[in-house]
DNA sequence: ATAATGCTTGACGTTAACGTAATCATAACG
DNA sequence: CGTTATGATTACGTTAACGTCAAGCATTAT
């Protein structure tokens, strides 16, 4: 076989992304596939690279974030500082989706407070409708 | 001055819009102003619609969705099929914002539990540069 | 009368993260 | 050698909710 490189297609089929998604990171420089004549070969790097993208796209960062957070990584794994800086990028993400989620607690208590209304007056409605039969 | 009407300028100040904003809803059929000439005239019932559709933005409602809940208001203030059928929607919504929320938690914790890690890392890394002096 | 406002209607721009063709290249298979 | 499979490139389309001009009336202040 490669290597241990894998095509676009069995990148997708493991990954489970569309071809499309995964020339977008290249685009992007997220990923770095390298090139046989024309075709793409990810390495292990890639994968690796992959898997963080796709973790990080599920704690809500965007591309533009993962990928600054993907560049330190590799920049440097000696420097302490650059894991440091890292970190205080993950904490403001957290910082943000715990104020998301407040915001989001809030509108739900608020929602169903107004649902607790809407149910008083269909009741209401209902038995004035009842009464006019 | 003009009876109980406002001018686009009012609106804006008193509802913290802008007039692109305010014609944006117009266009979307969220809003009726009345015209004086060529210029907007906002009623009280566009104010009452306004500050319905701000809220329902809190929520997290699309102004799609704000407008059939406007439609339906509006319809049959008579008509309590109505009235459940706009409490139905709402009770959609908020299934939507609970499942969203329990997202974010689950996204948080596994987020903090890298942080977790990353402090550790940080660390063991913080300790070794020492050494390494 | 003229300049400065305020308002109007288009109409194109923006952002994110890809989707969706359309066209072209290459390689293996039979 | 023709066909099928796989992949590449290019570029426009999508969605939501407006932002940002541009150009033109109309009223008001000077």
């Amino acid at each position: 076989m490669h290597d241990t490189t894998m095509t676009i297609r069995e990148m997708c089929d493991a990954y489970d992304v569309t071809p499309r998604t995964l020339r977008f990171y290249e685009a992007k420089e997220l990923l770095f596939p390298i090139r046989e004549g024309q075709k793409r070969l990810f390495t292990k790097r890639d994968r690796a690279r992959l898997k963080l993208i796709l973790r990080g796209k599920r704690f809500g960062f965007s591309l533009e974030e993962i990928r600054q957070l993907l560049d330190l990584y590799d920049m440097g794994d000696q420097q302490a500082t650059q894991l440091q800086r890292t970190y205080e990028i993950a904490q403001a993400r957290l910082q943000d989706m715990v104020e998301q989620r407040d915001e989001l607690n809030e509108a739900i208590d608020d929602l169903k407070e107004q649902l607790k209304w809407g149910e008083k007056v269909i009741v209401s409605m209902t038995k004035t409708e009842k009464a006019a039969e």
